[in-house]
DNA sequence: TGGCCCGTGTTAGCAAACCTAACATCATTT
DNA sequence: AAATGATGTTAGGTTTGCTAACACGGGCCA
């Protein structure tokens, strides 16, 4: 019971592999991690090791970026503050702005599979 | 398509994680692959990478050796050499001297989940 | 019983992979 | 023009992995 979840949440991946997977340079994983969108573990002697649903998260990440989202933005909705502004209806103002000035050239706009927002302005 | 099969043959695993994964130490771990009984892939710089499935090898033969076949065993089941020896009744004859004189102390015996055998004498 | 094979441990020396920190760059925003 | 955001690059240091070689204990067999 419960090996598939364990196998996809499992730290098992050197960010080798993770670049590989993801085409991301080391940099942008780390980056990424310094703000808050994904969580490696580490090995005894400090390496980060991912697991397959950390892949998936920098996959999501990347095809946000791609689409011209800010990684405040994706912060913001991955982790969504249940604080002051009345959460949704920020997210819902986010995705008007982006309908309506749909400016920042989206390069390639592959098959996204990931969440579904708009951006916003920190 | 062929997406989870993917992600099972592919290349992804340093030996690290396979030997925690297994609970083999890394000398076990190259020791096998010495023996031909796994192919790892390598990197740029010759370090060795595992598939998923190369670790469910692994496992099956940890507890394939745990039920005292020897590797000269595992290696001839894995790869039956089409022959001399006309190949299946090889391995019948395996299993009845197994069967009739089964010595070899079985320590664990756990739940098994791999091939289905027995020994024989190189 | 002495010698050989099997599976594994251990060690040494070397190279690859990874880490952190810092500075550079270049487009946006403000 | 200055600040910010995302990424590149470099340097110096540590961890992980590699190969090769020798050690060892338990079976096996002539």
């Amino acid at each position: 019971m419960a090996a598939e979840e364990d196998l996809r949440t499992r730290h098992i991946l050197p960010i080798s592999t993770v670049m590989s997977l993801t085409a991301l340079t080391a940099r942008q994983i780390r980056y990424y991690e310094a703000q808050g969108l994904v969580q490696p573990g580490r090995t005894a002697g400090q390496h980060r090791v991912y697991s397959l649903r950390d892949v998936d998260v920098l996959l999501a990440i990347k095809s946000q970026l791609a689409d011209g989202f800010s990684i405040a933005d994706i912060r913001n909705l991955m982790h969504p503050r249940h604080q002051a502004e009345n959460s949704d209806e920020a997210v819902r103002q986010m995705l008007r702005d982006e309908l309506l000035q749909q400016s920042r050239f989206a390069p390639d706009a592959e098959m996204r599979q990931g969440f579904g927002f708009r951006r916003s302005g920190e």
